[in-house]
DNA sequence: AATTAATGTTTACATGCGTAATCGATAACC
DNA sequence: GGTTATCGATTACGCATGTAAACATTAATT
């Protein structure tokens, strides 16, 4: 089953770093999401369940870590976007930023230098 | 509130052509994907309830046609996943890709055209 | 006019999600 | 050793979703 957005913010704590107790991620989540302790413990659970962290006994509690990467989530998301709205497709993707101006000048800068690499590795 | 899913199929059918009766719409998209009637019409007011669609009334029936274009809600979408997974900047979402290996040599060629094609309008 | 067919409207029902309160077990303290 | 504090596990609850059945209305047919 998917990792849903609430629970997702949760993988994020511990993308960043971990392992970590459920005390330690409610005091970086909590204050910001406005979520409280119980909010927290479920979200672990359910992430549990779906077997996208682990627990590691210590002493009474436990710390939590990924067992999904982040780069297994995020090719998930992106693919089903880029399938389901751009046919699969990178460019069009890309294309629709663009005619939202919503490419920055890095953006476009770095767009060219990824392409320049490629080209390099390709010779 | 948001279109889901199951309700964008819907929407789908009604951006490549409407106005158009639900039974037609239950014609196109139900074998495909396995619905029959009752679930076509209860996504259509879902839809209406919604204000994606709207329903003008043609004698006995009505015939239903976007409300939210296809533009909208793609860039919802889009922007929703720029910003929660790669900081809403596009180039590392591209370079996500490109690491994946989901860069076609079409995509390439468009990629660079389209750079070029701002680099002139720049100019 | 009564019955049937065609449509839309309302209701249903299981599952997941967001958010939490409550329960239960275990460790710490008096 | 009994009481309290600390954690995790279980249960709850309203709302959205996917999927549809049941109901209501109105037009067509006999």
């Amino acid at each position: 089953m998917a990792v849903s957005e609430a629970e997702a913010i949760i993988m994020d704590v511990l993308w960043r770093s971990s392992p970590r107790s459920a005390e330690d991620i409610l005091a970086e989540v909590g204050p910001q999401q406005g979520w409280q302790e119980g909010t927290v413990k479920s979200l672990l659970n359910r992430l549990l369940k779906k077997k996208a962290v682990k627990a590691e006994r210590d002493g009474r509690r436990y710390l939590y870590a990924p067992r999904l990467t982040r780069e297994q989530y995020v090719s998930q998301e992106s693919k089903g976007l880029l399938d389901r709205l751009f046919g699969g497709r990178v460019a069009p993707l890309v294309a629709h930023f663009s005619e939202q101006r919503k490419l920055s000048k890095k953006d476009i800068a770095e767009l060219k230098k990824l392409l320049q690499e490629l080209d390099d590795e390709q010779s």
